[in-house]
Parts: C-alpha cells; structure tokens; sequence
DNA sequence: ATCTATATATAACAATCCTATATGTAGGGA
DNA sequence: TCCCTACATATAGGATTGTTATATATAGAT
C-alpha cells in the first residue's frame, strides 16, 4: 500500500480517469483504483465521498441517484463534457512531476 | 510550475535526493530545485525550513552552522546514513506510484 | 540611499488525506 | 434467530504539508 503522504492529491486525477470507462458510483469506484493497481493504491470512502461533491460542484462529474436491482440506492457519476476536458491537463502537469522526480531522485514507472 | 496539490508529498524525497551530491543549506537546496527541474518544481523556503527541521530530528540529516566567504552565517546540512537508507524505500514508492498512474491515468515521463 | 540577493525563522491559513463513527439493507452460516 | 460480512452513503475530528505574509539581518550594486 502506497502512504497517504506519498499518494496524496492522485485521488482527483484516479477517479476522473476510471469515470472514463463509464459511470459508477463511489463504493464501486474504491474497489476498481484498488483492483486496477493491484491493491496499491488504495483510498477510503471517507476520503472519496467528499472528493465527489467537490468534483460534482466543480462540474467535472454529474452524480444521479439510481436503484440496483438488489434494491440498493446508489449516486452514480458521470464524467461531463468539462470533465473530460479536465483529464488532459491534469495528466500533464502530474508527468511534468514525474519527469521531475525522474531527473532529480531516480523515480521511474519501470 | 506544478501546481500545490500535485507535488504534495514530493519535498521530502527531493531535499534528501539533492543532498546525495553534498552538503547544501536551505537556501541553495531551494534553488537547486529548481534549477534541475528547469522552473518546474519549486518550494517555498517556508515549506523548506521546516522540513529540514523535521527531517534532522528524524536524522536523515545532520545540520551545522558555517560562516560563507561574505561572512553569512548558513545551516548546512548533509546526509546521516540513516537518510541514505531512507532514500531507497522513498523512492521505490514514489515509483509504485507512477506505475499505477500510469496505469490507470496514462500518466508517463516522456 | 535604496534596492536586490542572500539567509533564516515563524504565524496563520488551506487542502486533502486518515480514523472513527453513524445509519441502513441484503445474504450466509452457526 | 442472531451475528457477521458485504454493500452503500455520510460526517466529525485530526494529521500532514503545502501556501502567503511577515520579520530580521547582511552584502553588493545602482
């Protein structure tokens, strides 16, 4: 498991990234960062659910309350058109810091 | 510049990485940050300062007071043992964290 | 005489994680 | 039946680590 101070501020990229296979709601965005990394990265539900409202007041995502067939209620997000414009300079400036961390302290994706 | 909430957590790793090529004050560790990144990753001295406080009293490093040829009066630090070991396990984290963005954001150094 | 660069120090604030706690449903096993 | 786990959202309180703003002080250039 990746620190909380190591992996702190990656949540907003992470989660704007997974919307863009499709809309999911946040209990299932936590389990997919966390399979997709192999449990490396991790982030709790405390920490997620507020990082939506931000995201949702922001614009970037749209939540709507749906029902599953289980009967359970759930906020499920979508990227918006603003969202998804959003991703591309994010991605940038976060490999700008790795280049950065490459150059300076070795740190490589290898 | 990376923005605040990107290079969160990088300092730490950055200061000891700089201090592996000798001993440094604060002042010129600030400046060689960002000198080698080109302008693209920089600290504040008020971040600095106290990070190197923190740091020497978790004894990654060790500070001693130097007079300069113009007579200024400096805090130079260099690194303990102790923080070259540190550096390893860092870095190696740093590392799983870009290969999971760049996993699951596309996030790479080039 | 004033301005910039050098050099350290700290206070007040902001952002984004964490743990702990709360609420509630569904399904499986003892 | 009762309890435990998985599902699902919500919020309070605390920790860490950045920021801006401010303070102090010397050296050299204009």
């Amino acid at each position: 498991m990746i620190a909380a101070g190591i992996k702190r501020g990656t949540a907003e990229l992470v989660v704007l990234s997974v919307l863009q296979n499709g809309a999911l709601h946040g209990y299932e965005i936590a389990r997919r960062i966390e399979q997709e990394t192999k449990g490396s990265l991790r982030f709790t539900l405390a920490a997620l659910y507020p990082m939506l409202y931000r995201m949702e007041k922001q614009k970037w995502i749209r939540g709507s309350w749906e029902t599953s067939v289980n009967g359970r209620r759930r906020r499920c997000y979508r990227l918006t058109p603003s969202g998804k414009q959003k991703i591309v300079p994010l991605r940038k400036e976060w490999s700008a810091l790795f280049a950065a961390l490459h150059r300076l302290a070795g740190v490589s994706n290898a």
